[in-house]
This record gives C-alpha cells, structure tokens and sequence, in this order.
RNA sequence: GACCCUAUCGUCUAACGGUUAGGACAUCGCCCUCUCAAGGCGGUAACACGGGUUCAAAUCCCGUUAGGGUCGCCA
C-alpha cells in the first residue's frame, strides 16, 4: 500500500503552491499504481489546529480547488480531532525523557537570538531549560511562567536519500531543539504532523523544499516513536521572474485561474514538468498525466512559474479536447453541449472555453449580421448560387468558385463578404468548415439578411 | 551571520572528462490558406566569473559573484 498526503492548513484560498503538491502528491501515487499495481491512498489532512485563523470557508474551498483540479483524496483527517492522541505521544516522550521543559518567554528568546547573530554564532537554542534544577522550576512556576516543551534532539547526522534531491544529511548541533508543545499547551506543526503520518500509514511524503531541514528533525522523531521512516521528496519552490515568488504570483488562487479561463488540465501539464527535462504533453486527464509523470526528473534548482506559461498553453490543452470532454467542461459552466462539426470546426480557434460559448452564439439559429450596403446584391447572388443538396465540407469550393465565375470577384473581395454576412466578423473558423455548422436555411436566411 | 541547495539558449532543461553543447516552449522565416488561428518544415539563440587538476573540463576541485531554502511558542 503506497500512501501519500496533502496537508493544507485551513487559513486562506489555495495557491498555486499548495496547488503544486497537492498534484505532486497525486501523480506521483497514482504513477505508483499504474506501475506497480498497488494500492494507492491519497489522505486529506486538514492542519487545522490554528483555531484562530482555520475557517470552514477556506476548508470548503481547498474541496472545490481539489475537486475542479480533478485531485479526488480517500481519507479525509482534521488534526483538531487528534488532540488527544497528540497529549498521549507527548507523554509518551516525556517518559522517554525526549522532552524538557523550557520557561523563557517569546521575547526573551528573540533577544537570545539577536545576541547569538551578532556574535556571529548561529541562533540555535542554547538548551538552558535542560538544564534547570527543580528549584528553579518551582520558581518560574511561583513567577506564575508556564512552560513550553521542546525535543531533544540528538547531535548527530541525520540522513535520507530524497528523492528529488539525492543524499541529504544534517547536523542535530545546528538545529534547535523543536517546541512541540506550547505555553497554552497547543501543539506547532513539527511532532503533530509525524504522528499523523505514522497513524495513517504515509510510505512517500511529497512537500516543497522549505521542508528539508525539517525532516532530520522528523525522522529523529519518527525514530524515537518507532515509526516506519517514509520516504520523502522535496521538489524545489517555484519562483517569480524577478527571484520570489511576487506576493501576486505566489496568491494567483485557483478560483482567479478559473474565472480567467485556464483548463485544470493546463496547469496540471504545466506543474508536471515545470522544472524536469520533458517537455510539457498534452494529456486529457490526470491519470494519463500520471502514466508520464516521474519525480526524480525534478532538477534542484527553482524553477521560474510564469502565468503567462499558462495562456499559453491553455489553447494547446482545449484544441487536443475530445468532443466528449468539451460537452463535459461545458456543462461544468452552465453551457449547452455542441455538435462534432462545430467542435471540429471551431476548436483551432478557441483559446479559452468562454470562446467556445461565443462562437456557439455566433452560429445559433436566428441570427443576422449586418453587411455593407456594397456587398448587398453579392451576397443575394451568393445566396442563389449555393449548390443543392445537403451542405457538407466540399460545398464551399463548389460554391466560391461558381461564384467567382459568376460576379468576378476574387480573393478577399469574394470572401470577406461571405464572411461578414455568415459570422458578422472579420476573423474566425474557416468557412469550409463552418457551412455544415450553419446548415442551408441558416445560410440562405444569413444572405438574405 | 551560520548550515544547506542552485548556476547551460529569453524560459524549462539534457550532457554524468573527449558531443557540430541536444530537446521542448517562446521567437523569427517559409509552406498551407478567404481571415485569425491551427497544422507542417526550417533558422537564430546558452556553458556566470577567476583560478587550478588533466593529454583533454559545461562536466572534477578551490575561490568570487548571484539567486534560494532553513535557522519561530508559523505551517
């Protein structure tokens, strides 16, 4: 059983980050299983034990984002559940003596900090609650302080083989001793997050690169708690053009990429191999995305994301859409469905699924354009000229070139009107194709104007 | 400041001591064509800098410069 998860934290809209892992975290199991066969468990797990800032709305939008993006989860967890269980594993180290109890202050930590910076020493805490007698305990205590818990960590390398990043290795001496339970007695991110991952069976942990240092922390913790290693993955973060990822780039959410028209299936092509050698594919769904995905192909350098990337791609993804897929996506937006000709004959001009809509009402019954007073009778011989029978893809040949015969007229002179009077614009699908489309009434009525 | 990671066409990148430095996207040109597209074919374009090691360096080593991550009672 291969198990993965995406853990976002309840406090604000999903971004085209969050967006990123959670994908990762998808293909990169269902490649697994398409590979090996195995079972695949993708876990949902809410990070929402920041009472404060956590709000249903924001939960109810990771659902939308997930489910528009096409990433389906088959275990859903909230870590504010897990309350208990988290008091339990930290009594559990307490016993262990992997705990200690700390009583400085936010601020006295900050000047700790500060003055270690200046010596040129880095800020990594100094252990001083260790080392505490039970005297001064009480006397903090009789100060009215509470104490904070940190881990122990042990001073040695820490090391895994990531798999995007190869052999990684840190030194416990130039970390600090992670709080894993705070003055109010809630619990940071740090310890919660490995016991989760524990619970729930996680084998392969797919997360951005701001994670490393943490997990020499974690595996220390997962080694102290008996629990089977997972193997991690750290792609690196995306950045901006100009270095970071700009404050507007890094919030583009997924509702803002939706209104402005771009396919989930365009940013999962482009966040697939953004940052490996292969080029960017065109793929219909996740599944068969994830037939060609692979993570080691992930470079250790950043990738730039640039959204424009994205309008550019998007065109690529709606023209390689099957007829059933686009009546699919119309659907989702409230549209009614299109016809095989339409489709066929419309896709090489649609960059956003809105453009399909407005062609749909270009071409629907009833309608007539205005055509310039000069072009009037040439449209009305136009209309008497056009061959009998049913209107297929080889009549507009027929047609033009009786009409060429007939009037004189050629090139754009011949065509723009028919353009103008059929379409009531300048540019769009080719009218060879867009002639069955109309049908022959629509044509004649069009001409007729 | 400390620890770690990174540096090849505009962009994403290949190369794992010997290549005309390869591909994809973008761009440019040509073809197709009633238009805009789409599609087909082709072109331009890169080893951050300085030292070494070696018969031979984009590739290995050192330094410089530049970017990034981490160093929270955030996640």
């Amino acid at each position: 059983m291969i198990s993965v998860r995406f853990a976002p934290s309840p406090t604000g809209y999903m971004h085209i980050g969050n967006l990123r892992t959670a994908l990762l975290n998808r293909l990169f199991a269902d490649n697994l299983r398409f590979k090996t066969g195995e079972e695949v468990s993708y876990v949902l797990r809410m990070d929402d034990t920041d009472l404060e800032r956590s709000k249903p709305e924001y939960e109810q939008a990771v659902y939308e984002d997930l489910k528009w993006m096409g990433i389906s989860w088959d275990r859903l967890e909230h870590q504010s559940e897990r309350l208990d269980r988290y008091r339990s594993v930290v009594e559990e180290l307490k016993a262990k003596g992997r705990i200690y109890a700390c009583y400085e202050t936010a601020e006295e930590l900050e000047y700790k900090r500060r003055r270690q910076r200046a010596r040129g020493l880095p800020p990594v805490y100094d252990r001083a609650g260790m080392r505490l007698t039970a005297e001064e305990r009480r006397a903090y205590e009789a100060e009215g302080r509470r104490p904070h818990y940190r881990f122990v960590l042990e001073h040695k390398e820490t090391s895994w083989d990531d798999m995007v990043r190869g052999p990684c290795a840190y030194n416990g001496e130039h970390l600090s001793d992670p709080v894993v339970v705070r003055e109010d007695g809630t619990f940071p991110y740090m310890l919660p997050s490995v016991i989760d991952d524990m619970d729930f069976g996680i084998t392969h942990i797919i997360r951005g690169e701001d994670h490393v240092t943490n997990t020499a922390v974690q595996i220390q913790m997962f080694e102290v708690l008996g629990g089977r290693i997972p193997v991690f993955g750290h792609p690196p973060l995306l950045t901006g053009r100009e270095g970071k990822l700009s404050k507007r780039l890094g919030s583009l959410s997924s509702r803002e990429l939706r209104e402005e028209g771009i396919e989930p299936m365009t940013i999962a092509c482009l966040l697939a191999r953004l940052g490996t050698p292969d080029p960017v594919v065109v793929c219909r769904d996740l599944d068969e995305l994830a037939k060609v995905f692979d993570l080691s192909h992930f470079g250790r350098a950043q990738p730039h994301f640039d959204p424009d990337e994205l309008f550019k791609l998007n065109p690529r993804i709606l023209h390689e859409m099957s007829l059933e897929d686009v009546n699919a996506r119309l659907k989702d937006e409230g549209k009614s469905p299109v016809s095989a000709d339409f489709w066929k004959a419309v896709a090489p001009n649609v960059a956003k699924v809105g453009d399909i809509a407005d062609w749909a009402d270009v071409c629907s019954a009833g309608r007539v354009f205005d055509v310039p007073a000069a072009d009037r009778d040439f449209c009305r011989t136009a209309a008497a000229l056009l061959p009998e029978g049913s209107v297929g893809e080889e009549t507009f040949a027929a047609w033009t070139s009786a009409l060429k015969a007939q009037t004189g007229r050629k090139g754009k002179d011949l065509f723009r009107p028919l353009r103008l009077a059929l379409t009531g614009r300048e540019q769009g699908p080719e009218l060879k194709m867009l002639l069955p489309v109309l049908g022959r009434e629509e044509i004649l009525r069009r001409l007729q104007g």
